[in-house]
DNA sequence: TAACTATTCAAGTGATAACTTGAAAATGTG
DNA sequence: CACATTTTCAAGTTATCACTTGAATAGTTA
């Protein structure tokens, strides 16, 4: 039946390990066809075939600026179709939790919170915020009350957190090892921290107050 | 990256138009691997290997009763998920829209309602709801206060409709043939009908009023 | 136990996918 | 206009996938 398989050529497109790191990266924002390979370790000339394949599926969309062309997801809906996968791939792939374990690293020390009590603790100014993205993508968009602090500069900025309130780290996503990482340098440090369990593309369609570049 | 892997694994599994239509099916109720392999129209032993490929994904499970193996959707998620590859390719696939009205015969008589518009008639006693499909289905579970009508006994129940009152008539999804057939027939007979953009198992999810069988 | 039914397994074939390499386009700069 | 940069295209290789056919398995029934 071709109507399924135009559905399915959909979930295809995401079939590819590859692809579905791009997908997760341009959840970020938008990003040009090197800087893509790079975070992806492939070449350019790959990227750019999978970028066509995800853009064949009507998954992203892309302008040129300059010499360089820049890649997007095509809508919040494609940002809502790969949360619905990792949904279903925790609940249902047994490997999955091992294989994150694996790639966060330990994480006996982590504590998570969620974005609902999150917003409940930032109300209450109970809280501390950090962005431990890289600064362009917070320079991009970040949750609102948020500080900058990007893994590499988070020991020179020790001596200007707080020591007793609780401080809360997020970055990409929920798969992204930079919270973990800033949480546990933290509470070597002696400090009150935890990861946020999602990132900020989460937060932001689900609607939570943001600061967004204009 | 493994993990990313894992999560692809997911999205191939469904990266098949064969298996996004078992997925379709099985998001009406359980089947066994004869019944699914009638419904789409593919021989048992191919019907068995996709079976085997979506459970190793995690997307169903099966239960031997007596000498068949039924197979149902993991959980609700997987549902969620099938609905959020159907959101994107119907926004982002120009092809689909193409092949949805080709699939479902020339449109322009078949007036849509949304689940929410249909819940206010009801509660409001406004409408006549008709379940299309096949009488085990509508057994299993349907809108609460619907009452069956199969397509094909359709033609016998014309007399026992209201023919001043709205006719609503839904089956297994959006994309399902049976409502937009019956409400073509109903029309010609000069009943008010349309039907619902949805289908059972979207309206279950929605959380609204169903009655299903003990 | 033998015969039967529903399902799964195994092997084979043709088609498609991922990645590499090297060349071609398209745009911008000196 | 020549030249550099960024991205895309084309061709080739290896691996994987969908489907078929025929046999094997696991329950069920006579």
């Amino acid at each position: 039946m071709a109507l399924f398989d135009a559905f399915a050529s959909v979930a295809q497109a995401l079939g590819s390990g590859r692809r579905a790191e791009i997908v997760d990266l341009l959840a970020q924002g938008d990003r040009s066809v090197e800087e893509i390979a790079n975070e992806i370790s492939q070449s350019v000339a790959n990227t750019s075939q999978h970028l066509q394949v995800l853009a064949r599926a009507g998954l992203v969309r892309s302008r040129r600026e300059g010499t360089r062309i820049f890649y997007r997801l095509a809508s919040d809906r494609v940002a809502d179709l790969w949360a619905a996968i990792r949904d279903v791939a925790v609940s249902h792939v047994a490997e999955v939790s091992v294989l994150a374990d694996e790639y966060l690293g330990e994480r006996d020390g982590v504590e998570q919170l969620s974005a609902e009590e999150l917003e409940r603790r930032l109300a209450r100014d109970q809280v501390v915020v950090l962005d431990v993205r890289p600064e362009p993508e917070y320079r991009a968009g970040h949750i609102a009350g948020a500080r900058s602090a990007p893994l590499d500069e988070l020991p020179s900025l020790l001596a200007k957190l707080p020591r007793r309130r609780e401080i809360v780290a997020y970055c990409r996503g929920p798969y992204c090892v930079y919270a973990d990482d800033a949480v546990r340098l933290l509470r070597e440090r002696g400090l009150k921290a935890l990861r946020l369990d999602v990132g900020f593309p989460e937060w932001h369609r689900a609607g939570l107050p943001v600061e967004i570049a204009s």
